[in-house]
Formats: structure tokens, C-alpha cells, sequence
DNA sequence: AGCCTTATTGCGAACCGTTCGCAATAAGGC
DNA sequence: GCCTTATTGCGAACGGTTCGCAATAAGGCT
């Protein structure tokens, strides 16, 4: 199942390094390859989405996903990019983030699961924060308890240390 | 702000120790409390919603408790559940949880949050699940980071030892 | 290169959990 | 008991997401 995903860690740490011919072939390369390999097609609507999703640097929502998407292509349509969205769910390409009742679904590119999420109620910034914790729970909750984690999600919500000066 | 919530740790661990009727009366005082202390006034309508989350073993949905509350008063208005909940979660009684953009929000009183939520993909149990671990993430992010955590939310799906036989 | 099959798209309408506006009701202080 | 005003109940609106279906285009085959 979930065809393992390519490690995004570093990808945006040196963006003059290539130009951006080769980043646009390297992203249709990752996503062509997850594709065909379970038997869907690589189309321009998918495409399209990867890249905005790729290039993000922060968590998008679905319609900021499609905005970006028309920049590239005008006719770009909602309901695809929900349905590219929720393939890439499946495909282990994308994960979306639930931070709330009040405000959509966030989506970004998958990583593993070992980083969490810290929500800044001011600036309302979400950021990454690495850790081994998340592994930690894992292993405890199998070892322990049999509970077999598949996805684990870790939100805090508060002030960064910017906002809370 | 945020006036402490009473810990339900063990309040449904005797069931048997008190009479209906002291349980009712014990749940009024809680509610009254904090409403006449915050400004609001105790009505019917936040009374069942109050009881029915209070007595509830699982956690559920607005839905759910709208149900329930119409068990206890068939008038119940979903628009007034919907409202108490959210009064209480301001107030600190309760809690919203948000386990996916596919599924509505579901409710709890609320307790420590040093607990974690465990939610099995095959019998969709939710439980909870005691650990020092939010408050080792709590004082993690502050020390090293400035990041004051609010709220920190730990939601692992898998599968329990029961289902994964 | 062109053809054929069928996955995918684009469009609009439906869905559904949640929120809102407003007139009617009832809590709780006097 | 009365009066003020917070709260309710109702229905309609809202907004993110999903769906049905005819039109389109990917990609395997020849």
C-alpha cells in the first residue's frame, strides 16, 4: 500500500541550485513515477497541484491551493484540486492537517509523521517542529498496549516565542 | 479566566454510590457555579445539554447529544445544543475535538489535557489515554523554544490490541 | 501517427455540519 | 410579582467539501 513518499526535508534549502526547468521535471518525475505505479494517470490538473503543493512553504488550504493553481492555469476548477488533494491523501504523496472546526483543512506535502505542529493563536503561523517524541509514542502505545499507530498527530496551539514577548 | 473544570477522572467509577437524584443535583451545582460566576444564567436547555455530556461514556457529537437531550426533553433545539456547547468549551467545562475533516466534531467535558486520544480505524472506539507525555511537550517547547503551548492536542489512529488480532 | 477505452475533468447542484437573525420566552435581580 | 435582558427556538443562510454526469484527454495498442 502508501508507496513511500520522497523525503521533502531538504528540497527547498538551496533553490538556485537548479534551475527551474529540472525542479518543474524532478517534481513531474516523483509524481508521474507514485502514479503509474498504482495505475492512475499523471494529467495537467494533478500536476498543477503537485507543484503548488511542493513549492508551498506553508500548510494551504484547498481553496488557496486552487488560487495558486489558476495562477499557472487559468481554468484551473475546485472540485479537481479537492480530488487531487484527497488522491495524493491516498497515495501517501499529501497529508491534510485538522486544526480546528472553525477554519478548513489544511494540506501539505507527507513527511514523516515524527515532526508536529505548533500553532501560533497570534500570528497564525503553523510551523514544524522535529522531534523523536512522536516515535516514542508509538513504540510505548504497541509495546505497551498493542495499539498499532498508523497516524499520529500531534497540534499545539499557543504563543510563539515572537508574539508572546 | 477559564475557571477550573472539575475532574471527571473517576466520577462514573461507582455509579451505584449515589442516588439519581444526588448525581442530578451535584451536576446543577458544577453548571450553576460557573455559569453564575461567569455571568450567564442556568436554564433548562444547558442543564440537559450539561447532563448528557456529563453522563456520557463516549464522546459525541452535537448530533448525538441533541439526541440525547431530546430523550430527557423532546423539544430539545439543536441551535441551543450547539450554543451550549460552545459556552461551555469558552468556559472551560468542556471540549472540542476534531479527529477529520470527514467527520463531525465530537464533545467532552474536559479534563487534563495530559491524556491523549487514541482512536482504533477498524472498531471507531475512541479512548482516552493517560501519560506525562503532553506536559514532557508543554515544558519541552517553553524551555527551548519560547513557545507558550494553550492547548496540546495528541490524536493517534490505528489499530487497538483488540481489532488487530 | 491515429484509434479506442476508460480514467479524469469541469461544471453545477447537492450535502451537511454549523452558525445566524429575529421574535418569543423565561432567568434572576429588585 | 415585575422588569430587564440573556437565552431560546425556529428557519433560513453559510461555507467547505462532495457528487452526478456529460465532455475530455491519457496512454496502451496497432
Amino acid at each position: 500500500m502508501t508507496p513511500a513518499a520522497p523525503d521533502p526535508s531538504d528540497r527547498r534549502s538551496n533553490p538556485s541550485a537548479h534551475s527551474n526547468l529540472e525542479l518543474e521535471e524532478a517534481m513531474d518525475d516523483v509524481l508521474g513515477a507514485v502514479l503509474r505505479e498504482s495505475g492512475h494517470r499523471l494529467t495537467g490538473p494533478r500536476r498543477t497541484v503537485w507543484r503548488v503543493l511542493y513549492t508551498a512553504a506553508e500548510h494551504l488550504t484547498a481553496e488557496q491551493v486552487t488560487e495558486r493553481a489558476r495562477a499557472a492555469d487559468p481554468g484551473a476548477n475546485r472540485s479537481s484540486v479537492y480530488r487531487s488533494l484527497s488522491l495524493f491523501a491516498d497515495l501517501g504523496l499529501a497529508r491534510e492537517l485538522n486544526l480546528g472546526t472553525d477554519q478548513p483543512a489544511r494540506w501539505e506535502t507527507a513527511h514523516a509523521d515524527d515532526q508536529f505542529h505548533l500553532v501560533c493563536e497570534e500570528c497564525e503561523q503553523v510551523v514544524h517542529h522535529a522531534g523523536r517524541l512522536v516515535e516514542e509514542v508509538r513504540t510505548h502505545l504497541l509495546s505497551g498496549h498493542g495499539f498499532t499507530a498508523r497516524r499520529v498527530d500531534l497540534h499545539v496551539s499557543g504563543r510563539c516565542a515572537r508574539c508572546s514577548s
